[in-house]
DNA sequence: CAGAATCCACCCGGATACTG
DNA sequence: CAGTATCCGGGTGGATTCTG
């Protein structure tokens, strides 16, 4: 395991902080985090944006059933607690990118496993609610 | 890394189905169980549920601000979905516990890390909206 | 203790139309 | 291309009351 020294001063006050903060406590505001990024849509486009930046219609495309309203609320939700970065590139026709932040790529790697969970075990939850309603 | 032969069966058909599985794809069946878990009571309860199985009183302390409508409902669709196991005394005063099935505590390993990462980082999302409001 | 049942205010999110 | 603006139906979820 790794010692102390190999963190950075960041990443000690975020540990200090995880020792302190409570998400099951309603009024911590860790909370807000959890409610932040516990809906689908914030499921899909936070790991989605690992790698390259990528333009408006490009997530259109790529994240299905999503609707241009709820792609803009939730990057403009995401930019403004610092998790997605907004690129506007000034051009015309327009070109804006958006990208993770630092912040949002850690969060990215804890995300992107929830979606593989999903993915690797819908059949077992089929099954489950089709034993369930017999 | 661990080879094939170390994976039984039902592990290696989970695999396979994440190999064809995507959840980015509004019609695959992965895409309900996201929409299963993308909400905050299930992201709470569900690694709450590790160790042992726990009374609805006892939730409804352990989890800040939630309404026992809520628990229930939660509890309820976790079940329904093979996530959650309720075991009935049939006492009186009733005595019902619940407790994670074996899929559900493979899910709970990678739900923790969620709510850990919003303990840890809560500051800096704070900082940033914050930084926002500017 | 563990809930079911009702009422209802709020807001989430889709559809549609418009803009620079 | 990358949005914004508006309308609006349906679902979410809190508060309250009742039950075995």
């Amino acid at each position: 395991m790794p010692s102390k020294k190999n963190l950075d001063v960041a990443e000690a006050e975020a540990e200090a902080e995880a020792a302190s903060a409570d998400v099951w406590s309603a009024d911590c505001p860790s909370r807000r985090v959890l409610e932040l990024i516990a809906n689908k849509w914030a499921l899909l486009l936070i790991p989605l944006l690992r790698g390259k930046p990528q333009r408006n219609n490009e997530l259109l495309r790529k994240v299905g059933g999503i609707s241009q309203k709820m792609l803009t609320q939730t990057l403009r939700d995401l930019e403004l607690n610092g998790l997605v970065l907004r690129e506007d590139h000034q051009t015309v026709p327009p070109h804006v990118d958006y990208r993770l932040s630092p912040l949002g790529l850690s969060l990215s790697r804890t995300l992107i496993a929830v979606d593989r969970w999903a993915e690797a075990n819908h059949a077992q939850i089929d099954a489950a609610r089709q034993e369930a309603r017999k």
